[in-house]
DNA sequence: ATTGACCTTAGAGTTAGCTCTAAGGTTATA
DNA sequence: TATAACCTTAGAGCTAACTCTAAGGTCAAT
């Protein structure tokens, strides 16, 4: 059973971002103190892990909250129901993979080619890396607002 | 070349945001007509869906222009700086590629181990599914704050 | 020449997802 | 028993990323 500063320390999310996501209704502290305290579980722990993943992969609070549903609302949905939300979810997971294979192979098409050396990328021959994988190169250069 | 609704149309962006992506440096029309419209390149295209693929897959603005970066600014970056960049995204792409595989086996098994039929889930051998693969479930509902 | 559907900029407003603060209660250690 | 390091809730504040509005210019077609 852990408090809740050690499961932020385990899953390298805040506290408040732990009570946030229970606000939301995403997880929850299998027990409470006496007092009042959280303390979770290792179902617990697995749950948040799989949030913070689908998090990192760009899910919204939403996505993730339907992915939840489908092991939860068990007694409310049909089969249909469920087989028809995880195909959905299928597809947007396995769009995300393809995308994120294309951009893995760019980059490592860019780092192959590069000689990685300490004088000037001109000389380099990234251009025909980019060329090959990434949008056209321009002569502007990425500026963020700060 | 596109005007900037063509644009939109062909990438799923409204104009809106591409104009906000143009103000904080991640892209830009090639050319301008008399009157200041904006004329995109078959080139502009491929940096605005390169741009669209990489916030799909959960990288920030910012990120984003880490990674563009790597191609505009060859002249002020020396290929180490090329290669250190590029590799340290590319940890990122396989960090989330990983992410999303295990997502992706998750789902799966939850597929192929359900009916799929009009009966109530809880007749089905979801739960075996999910005992095999997601956190394990309880029996709180996922409720989002609407 | 006027209508309507575009385009421009500047800047305000909105939403999601945190992130922090205030005010106070709990608990282990000295 | 008191100090410090936790924990609680309610709610305010913040940032990123849009999203929209206002005020006006452009342009093709009637």
């Amino acid at each position: 059973m852990l408090k809740i500063s050690e499961l932020s320390q385990q899953t390298g999310l805040s506290a408040h971002t732990l009570r946030y996501y229970e606000k939301h209704g995403l997880i929850n502290a299998s027990n409470r103190s006496e007092a009042g305290y959280r303390f979770y579980t290792d179902s617990d722990v697995r749950r948040v892990q799989f949030v913070k993943t689908a998090r990192n992969t760009g899910f919204s609070l939403a996505d993730i909250g339907q992915l939840l549903s489908i092991r939860v609302d068990k007694r409310s949905h049909s089969c249909q129901d469920v087989t028809d939300i995880t195909q959905k979810k299928l597809l947007e997971v396995n769009a995300k993979l393809a995308e994120l294979q294309s951009m893995q192979q760019t980059l490592e098409l860019l780092l192959a080619s590069c000689c990685g050396g300490p004088e000037n990328a001109t000389h380099c021959s990234i251009k025909e890396a980019l060329d090959a994988g990434l949008p056209r190169e321009d002569n502007n250069e990425a500026r963020l607002i700060k």
